[in-house]
DNA sequence: AAATAGATTTAGGCAACCCTAATTCTGGTC
DNA sequence: GACCAGAATTAGGGTTGCCTAAATCTATTT
């Protein structure tokens, strides 16, 4: 039952990353999406879809969409499991900051071995989330993703401790980062503006103002919910 | 005066590592002895040598064979020097032993910025050779070639420290470990078979008989040589 | 000086991936 | 139910880097 898999070219690993992460929203993921992700032409992206899934990774239904066979699955988890060891490990021991390591681990990711990144894991205490609050797929290909609630939606009054910072655009994470707003900080609501309009939140770091777009891709534990 | 040059690709890189490697004992590289160490056929390295030489990386003198430029030269120790600091890394904190840690430098070597390299080369301590003994160019591409005497040619009586293993073959440098001939040791030559006879050595752990092709590849400095 | 072994290069191909331009399909609209 | 915009695919190319087979060159031997 060992996949007998030949190994896999970066270009592969990359169309399997960027498809699993498409699919998360459950829906299949169309070419021009899959072609943005990864900064191609449509066009490419229809030729490669075709080769992967001639070689069993991925189900394709013609002008409809991809995702992922189990084969797939398994393999594109593994792509995500080293990626955020890789920054776990690049922010805990090389200085780097989470607004700077996911270049380098994109680039890391296709040249480390297994070996390399379970033993990165071990000096990390295996951990469960990485630096931006991602849970981290186990060696197995399991993962467990908690449901948060987005700062945007979280009612006036309220105060929940911060779990995950969905973006990878190094400019806001530095602005996070710069006021306090990170995985496990604890804030308290104290305002919304109607219609989209900004939050404002009271950090250990003093008051702040959180447009719409920011406060969306902070992610929150509630007390109740867990 | 910065080198305005493009990205080189793994191939390249693999290339110019492999025709500095070959040019160290002064005379260029044949066509056959680079296929050789990069498991290519003669014909595809003819095909790339006729492009770097184009680019400007190396000097070709149809067959005769190829030297690098001074920006071959630059980049071929550029790619030294990520491949020994990373050896280093992985040894000192990942576990790695001298003997597993060549290829996954050797894949790594590709991947990894310059950034990374130099926050591990400060995690260590800016290291001046890696674990084999081999010195580590600087940033700049300079590098301090100390001449060692080969075991094989220290005289019986002498006492002298081993320095550098010349070899990446792991199962000879996991022989060397197990009987503590590594860089630092000291070792006293006993005796010594006529005819490339095996030379016997005391060590720390007790004698020792070493064949004449061990023997030859156990780099020592000598006391009054240096 | 001719022969020849071995190294090197040329010729002709192939696979992986990418691109642009042209075509075809799908899901609404009017 | 025909039409259209946008999405997806097909057609036709290009580059990199590898290979095998067939020349060709070099250096040494006879």
């Amino acid at each position: 039952m060992a996949p007998p898999t030949q190994p896999l070219t970066r270009s592969v690993e990359d169309y399997l990353k960027a498809i699993y992460q498409l699919s998360q929203g459950g829906s299949p993921a169309g070419t021009t999406e899959i072609a943005n992700l990864l900064e191609l032409a449509p066009a490419s992206v229809t030729g490669m879809v075709k080769r992967l899934s001639e070689q069993g990774l991925l189900e394709h239904v013609p002008y409809k969409g991809v995702e992922l066979t189990s084969a797939g699955r398994r393999a594109a988890l593994k792509m995500v499991r080293r990626h955020r060891i890789l920054e776990s490990y690049l922010v805990a021991f090389l200085d780097y900051t989470w607004d700077t390591v996911h270049e380098e681990a994109d680039r890391l990711e296709h040249a480390v071995s297994d070996r390399l990144i379970e033993r990165m894991a071990l000096a990390l205490g295996n951990p469960s989330v990485d630096p931006h609050g991602d849970p981290i797929p186990a060696p197995d290909g399991s993962m467990v993703e908690l449901v948060y609630t987005p700062l945007s939606e979280v009612p006036v009054g309220e105060s929940v401790e911060l779990r995950r910072v969905e973006t990878r655009q190094a400019d806001r994470l530095r602005y996070f980062a710069e006021h306090g707003l990170v995985p496990g900080a604890s804030v308290t609501v104290t305002a919304r503006q109607p219609f989209g309009g900004p939050t404002t939140v009271q950090t250990g770091d003093g008051d702040r103002l959180l447009g719409a777009e920011l406060a969306g891709i902070l992610l929150c534990a509630r007390a109740g919910a867990r």
